[in-house]
DNA sequence: AAACCCGAATCTTCTATAAGACATCGGACT
DNA sequence: AGTCCGATGTCTTATAGAAGATTCGGGTTT
């Protein structure tokens, strides 16, 4: 059984627990979805008080790594699920309205990581990693044009067919098939201009400004697992953005 | 003296606290960059325990309405001194520099809002607004072109040359000199091609991408007070977000 | 005499714990 | 079928002590 030993030292005691959740999620002994232990549980198997272990759940929770739900328990999050799969796609209709979304694999090989994804990805350049090519439809229209970067080593049997049998977002693929479930995820934005492919896939005209969203997005431990370069088409859809 | 009954009330006492911090702070009985009385003071004040002030304060705290700082006390935020100006600015450079950048105002007029300026600040058309042109330097070359409409009863006496003469952010000013304390943004972001007048002022050819960031502001109650619209020269930067 | 160093006192926020309130759900009972 | 009720979760509040920051004064050094 887990203890307070295996937690590095000389930081509070709440953080301690956190860090121990947290590998107990990443070791999969909770699966997403799952509910964990209760508090109390918690507190009687790592020796400490519940509202201490409950400190620990707290911080899980604001990284979302955890969901509450009172008088019920407390949940691993989860992509499959949740219906705010908008906490990663940003995308939202010029008019409000929420739209339907629907999706188009155009390919999926095999090849060597060049020095750019590698870089991103944290490896060693030259190393087998999956391309995937996708165009999203909001409304039977194409807005977004997505590559996407995988590791092979992680994502080993992933094949067209199985990305267009899956239903819901793909993050939720990645975590239930794969194990690989995303955290965080950084992203840099820019206006660019069409390319030819690009511009006949998404419908506009060679030269029209397009936004390009380059995303690499991190699992547990901050290990990035997935370089993804996204192109939209924002002229009656805009990428939304909070500051707080 | 403040009571628990101007509070709402079936609510969570740490709740009700919060909110009376928080009509303290937008009715200024502490200005920013000041710090507010101590918990155990604040305790007495409302006739409840020292924990749940803290957690009353730790909720503003984690909406950037206070900072704590350990051993000395708990501070109104400011974005007067704070050097993460780059809370509300995203723009980074590719290279990851951290770049001194400089400002250049190019215009203050006064004028009516449209429909569109009447709409996003959430009054009668046709109101009095105020309406800045400025241009943001990184490096000594222009990158970011912003237009800001501003409701004029909230901000009489703004003119250029004090806007000139200010050093710091701008959120700064309207801080200290105007009582406006922006708590809360969102952003619409697309992919525009550059009109003539902005190509010239970034110094791009018309019609080269640039990112268009529309921007609405909040104060304190929600209450919207800036629509800003900035156009981004991205070649050799790009607007920064972390998905978490 | 002036400058410096170093604890004690006393502020502050931070951590840990305990006890009761509130929410949810399922089974027993009417 | 509907209702009550208890078991089991999380949520709220309270309290005591630990840890960090500042001030101030006495002692030492320059």
């Amino acid at each position: 059984m887990a203890d307070i030993s295996d937690a590095p030292l000389f930081s509070p005691l709440y953080r301690q627990i956190a860090d121990l959740l947290t590998r107990s999620l990443e070791g999969g002994e909770w699966k997403p979805g799952e509910a964990i232990p209760s508090e109390t549980e918690l507190a009687t198997r790592y020796k400490v008080s519940q509202g201490t272990v409950r400190k620990a759940i707290d911080a899980l929770a604001a990284a979302h790594l955890l969901v509450r739900r009172q008088g019920k328990g407390t949940y691993v999050a989860t992509h499959a699920e949740e219906r705010t799969q908008f906490r990663f796609l940003r995308l939202a209709s010029d008019d409000g309205t929420a739209e339907r979304l629907s999706r188009r694999f155009l390919g999926c090989k095999r090849g060597k990581a060049g020095a750019e994804v590698a870089c991103a990805l944290d490896m060693p350049a030259s190393q087998p990693v999956l391309q995937v090519r996708r165009l999203l439809y909001f409304r039977g229209a194409p807005v977004v044009l997505d590559d996407l970067w995988l590791p092979q080593s992680l994502f080993k049997g992933l094949t067209a067919e199985r990305l267009s049998a899956y239903e819901g977002p793909l993050y939720g693929l990645f975590e239930t098939e794969f194990g690989v479930r995303m955290i965080r995820a950084e992203e840099q934005i820019r206006a660019v201009a069409a390319e030819a492919d690009a511009a006949a896939l998404l419908g506009v005209t060679p030269g029209a400004p397009l936004l390009s969203v380059s995303r690499v997005a991190f699992t547990y431990g901050d290990r990035p697992v997935e370089l993804r370069r996204g192109l939209y088409d924002t002229r009656s859809h805009h990428y939304r953005n909070v500051l707080s």
